[in-house]
DNA sequence: AATCATTTTCAAAGCGCTTTGGATAAGCCT
DNA sequence: AGGCTTATCCAAAGCGCTTTGAAAATGATT
């Protein structure tokens, strides 16, 4: 059922049928309901297509998923943050295409979003440190918004991030007022923008605490529970082992629990653990109690809200560039407490 | 750069030009590197919506997600399917459409992509018993193909799915030859097909055995790392315990790891576990050796494969339905032994 | 009853592509 | 040279919608 058909069904034109369905004011209330009501029962509803080359928008979202190419590995996050994202969709009539890509086809993906007109915007996921994908997407004048930030890029440009670098200030000083010293950091591979802010907020308290950076403190890899185990398991096994550990994932940390009890410690009395949680759905950081003391910030809802902010760039673009910078909440949970006296 | 203006600019019609890009063989090997060259030069890419208008096609699949609407939660293997469906997909030229739903909106969801005319097929994901999703999309005469089966569903239809039967009979009679008798399984809600027949398959096995089947040693609900704890957590603390549980997933596995590590339990000597993996990036069952005795699966694997079997369908729809049944690897790690001694 | 403003409807153009049915040019044969 | 086939290229229609500009119908006003 086409529009065509549908008009010549009702006896009217294209025209009246298009504008009833539309909304606009020159049609009277009596055919509008009419049409509605014939619109319904003929299941009808306009080509996306069509509607499109018409109009000149696309009602439609891209995601550009980057894969890293040495892991083959998808963000855990990606799945809670497309449900987020969904929703608002949805509720605007948009709809959201996919793209999981490798690295180094990503530029080509984007001109080719942008050439063959298939999205009105796109979102960014992972950035990295001076990601030229800021660059690139201003060039070609394809509407964006970045999940996260881009440490080195100087382009104004729409974002919405969590503060990964106070959670993570806020989360390392929480660890020094129970008398940590040696506070170790297991974080996400440094390339990521988020990553290497939370390493930022964690060396800026240990300086305000006048405890130097040690190296062999510090881990980064991708997020994974095998990663998490093989460095917590690692560090706990030295001499002057930390006696507390940051972990930039709740799926890492679970690999540090595992080192953990391998090691026959107790987690919170012999060795606190202070983790990132994202709230996904999937990976719920206990239920009631959390069983991690964590800083906590739900991706789902940064979907929600950066989905949002792309549609009202694209919907009026003349506005100023939005930008929302999210306080990660801590939840102190079981996993910390104070350090132990020393041996 | 559109075609009128890159023909214009060649000083060739729209028809010669779209020939030679679209490899028509009515015109010289001259005019049409001409041509390609100049599309290169002006990066010019046909629209996506008046290419799909002109020939009915969308290029474009879309894949329908259902999130649970209790726990608003997203199936985690999600992030690995599409990741291999979307290679599957790149290597078409064709679109990824998503749509996160919740289950009560999904039969519009399918109308509305089959009279929008969005697709040109869908992926159905998390087959229920009897899903009537099936039966919608047949009726629609929209092209899918089915990640997993629907027991009930009389239709014949295209899926692609691991032998989830088979895989945990198989588990279950290796425990048995280890000489567990009291087995217990943690499932997935058992309103999906994959965890009703893994259930299906651990069952045969007691019987097999001549095992009663006891209900305090099944429990079912959605697979977090909390759910996996509680459920081995009072498995575990009442008399009679079970000596090996099944897992249907890698995620309540840890759960499961963490409720014996706090009994003072030891994994593989006291309590033997078994769980299904499918094989998820960020979600390693170890590294060289498997931590978990697991029975294992690609999820990515299966994505590329049903994207191709969905694509082959719409190419040739008048080919016969095709069908995979995928069996699983049993991977023998550390968390199964003998069953412990009676006490 | 004639005029004008307003409401309601419509025909047709246009969005950017593919494809049909022809036209033109080129090559070959007798 | 004329006739035929074949290789190239093209104009125009059509895909299903929106939207412009105009026409027809209605109602109010004098």
């Amino acid at each position: 059922m086409n529009l065509k058909e549908l008009s010549q069904n009702l006896g009217l034109s294209q025209t009246t049928v298009s504008r009833a369905l539309n909304g606009y004011p020159e049609v009277s209330p009596a055919t509008r309901a009419r049409v509605e009501q014939a619109a319904r029962t003929f299941n009808y509803r306009p080509s996306t297509r069509a509607k499109g080359l018409a109009t000149g928008q696309a009602l439609a979202i891209g995601h550009v998923i980057p894969v890293s190419n040495k892991h083959e590995m998808v963000n855990p996050i990606f799945g809670d943050f497309i449900a987020g994202a969904g929703e608002t969709y949805a509720r605007h009539g948009y709809e959201m295409i996919l793209s999981i890509v490798a690295d180094e086809d990503e530029e080509q993906v984007y001109r080719g979003l942008k050439s063959r007109r298939a999205v009105d915007g796109v979102i960014v996921h992972g950035p990295r440190l001076n990601d030229p994908r800021i660059a690139l997407l201003d060039e070609l004048g394809l509407p964006f918004a970045v999940h996260g930030r881009a440490s080195g890029c100087s382009l104004p440009y729409a974002w919405l991030d969590v503060n990964n670098r106070s959670a993570f200030l806020r989360a390392t000083d929480f660890l020094f007022d129970l008398g940590h010293r040696r506070i170790a950091l297991i974080n996400g591979l440094e390339v990521m923008d988020f990553a290497h802010r939370r390493r930022e907020g964690y060396a800026a308290s240990l300086m305000a605490h006048d405890v130097p950076i040690d190296p062999a403190l510090m881990r980064a890899g991708e997020m994974t529970e095998s990663f998490g185990y093989q460095s917590a398991r690692e560090m706990l096994g030295r001499t002057n082992a930390p006696t507390a550990i940051l972990c930039s994932s709740l799926i890492s940390a679970l690999g540090v629990r595992r080192a953990i009890d391998e090691k026959g410690l107790t987690l919170g009395r012999d060795v606190s653990v202070i983790t990132h949680d994202d709230a996904l759905s999937y990976l719920k950081n206990g239920d009631d109690v959390p069983i991690f003391t964590a800083t906590r910030s739900s991706v789902r809802e940064a979907g929600r809200r950066l989905a949002e902010m792309l549609l009202a760039t694209i919907a009026t673009p003349q506005n100023p560039i939005q930008q929302q910078l999210l306080e990660a909440e801590l939840m102190v949970g079981q996993s910390t407490g104070p350090a132990p006296d020393k041996d």
